[in-house]
DNA sequence: AAACCGTTATGCGATTTATGCATAACGCAA
DNA sequence: TTGCGTTATGCATAAATCGCATAACGGTTT
């Protein structure tokens, strides 16, 4: 059997993702040319149709499905051998792959870099950003060791250590008169236009809002979803509506014109939790959770905790 | 980033095996001269020194383990989006990667094989061969869905259904006197030379073997280590000892010359069972367990159940 | 010392492969 | 009919790859 090479399984990869030679063939960078003759090469190559095309669109078949699935893995490896590979020639003997999301709080995050174990000094951990849903079925699948996930249910392959609980901000423009309250509920943004993550972005977060809302017989003036909180800031400053966002990314597009108010809602808010499997690592895997608590509480009053398998 | 081509991170794998330019060139069916070129392309490419060599031998560096164990991973996945796709092409909706080993009883595999699910009529059971261990080690990491493993201890990532339990099997040369007799025991074997599937093939088995020899003070004449119930057999016809084996392997080599003799020691006998980790698939997995444990049921008497979690 | 063997690296010519550009071939909509 | 956007293809050029022969080197034997 002849494998496919990874320029191949890119290709295919992004062309499944945009449906459209051009487009895909843009994105990485080459011909439109090279890339449909690189299709069809890969297609011969492993005698399957991939792509069903005609000169006005492009469709993925079954096959092309599944052929995609399995090379985003064969893609991911590779690129982590080679970041492996370097992170090791500089003096890493182990890594420890983690995940957050776009939305993480920075400090979490630097918190967690910043932990060190003595007994692997040549730890070095690397950050792999997700959103969280992606990043609990990564590290259930066993692709990361370790993520911070906000608003996921638990799940009996994974266990959690709760290391934040925040409300959700409501990020307005200092021109509203809501701007002038110390803190915001439901009932106040009844009138407003809600500048909502879409449900790609977290799914149980967006049904939350949903039904807690729903619940309350509130219904917004209208619903925009984004997938940033830049985004969300662009429509904040021009006055299209109040934004719901979590403390992190609040805390980034806070700027001249934006005032930021926590959401008292207890329906409302946001957990963010250490996700780990237990697996081949699991030594290191527990010492790090171990060390990253410690050095949470060291900094901060620890949230509560219930029974954890981990420290069980 | 440039990422490496599937074809050298094969290239790297086989070199890292073999630590020979040339042995390696041969498993890949290209000069040696080639292969040098294509591992120092890739070593430029990345950037990275993989392998120190000089005119006298080839030794692996830290960062070319780490490439390497990250390529298994990318060739495997490479391997199975072409496996994958062909099977969709062919009409299976689902896939189940099932491992077995070598010496795995082929009636399990054909009666695995064999089970159909009403809810899934495209399912396509895909079998992957590999050491009992190794397997585990896959189904754990979840590269397997399932897996048929032989003699391998409980692990909390794992659920295990037993659908098998038999006597080690002893070959022995027709010529033997020993085969006069209907069944053998440990203290029978004593002035005889062993031979022993090697440690890497199950080191489980291997060691029970050893210290139940050890606890009875039975030290055999000699042993030998072999890797296949092919070598075992060429030994035994050639009346060089006696063979340990499991009982599937024991049918595969009886012949004219060798007399296979269930060995009765309750502290040697063989566990098989179906391994599986609960996980996304869990339902289409969770079935076939149930139909695989009700079709083996309904041909043989049930193996011993304690309780199982998958039943849970 | 010299000859020999096995190793990896390299020079070279021939071949194969890939690329960019231009454009064909096609479908749809105005 | 014209125009726009799509994928596929012809062609000339450039680049990569390959096999062969052999260099360069280290160790062992003669």
């Amino acid at each position: 059997m002849v494998l496919p090479e990874t320029r191949s399984m890119q290709a295919a990869i992004v062309l499944a993702e945009e449906l459209n030679f051009s487009r895909a063939a843009k994105r990485l960078h080459i011909e439109q040319s090279a890339l449909s003759r690189l299709i069809a090469k890969l297609e011969s190559d492993i005698g399957l149709q991939l792509f069903v095309r005609n000169h006005q669109n492009v469709e993925i078949t079954e096959a092309g499905r599944r052929f995609v699935e399995e090379a985003r893995h064969s893609v991911l490896h590779a690129e982590r051998a080679v970041l492996n590979a370097t992170a090791a020639s500089h003096g890493a003997e182990e890594i420890l792959n983690v995940g957050k999301s776009a939305f993480t709080d920075p400090f979490l995050v630097t918190t967690l870099q910043s932990v060190r174990l003595p007994l692997y000094p040549g730890l070095k951990v690397k950050l792999w950003s997700s959103y969280s849903h992606e990043l609990a079925h990564k590290v259930a699948a066993g692709e990361l060791d370790m993520a911070l996930v906000t608003s996921i249910p638990d799940d009996p392959i994974l266990s959690f250590l709760t290391v934040a609980e925040t409300p959700l901000y409501i990020a307005l423009s200092k021109e509203d008169p809501l701007a002038d309250r110390e803190e915001l509920r439901l009932e106040d943004l009844r009138t407003c236009e809600w500048i909502l993550l879409a449900s790609s972005v977290n799914p149980h977060v967006f049904e939350m809002i949903q039904q807690t809302a729903s619940k309350k017989g509130i219904t917004p003036a209208d619903l925009h979803y984004v997938m940033t909180a830049e985004e969300a800031s662009e429509l904040v400053l021009a006055q299209k509506g109040v934004a719901f966002l979590p403390r992190g990314a609040a805390w980034r597009i806070a700027s001249e014109g934006i005032a930021m108010r926590p959401l008292v809602e207890e329906q409302l808010r946001l957990v963010t939790r250490l996700a780990v499997r237990a697996d081949n690592k699991a030594r290191l895997v527990k010492e790090y959770v171990r060390a990253t608590w410690r050095k949470l509480n060291s900094i901060a009053p620890p949230p509560q905790q219930g029974h954890l398998p981990l420290f069980g």
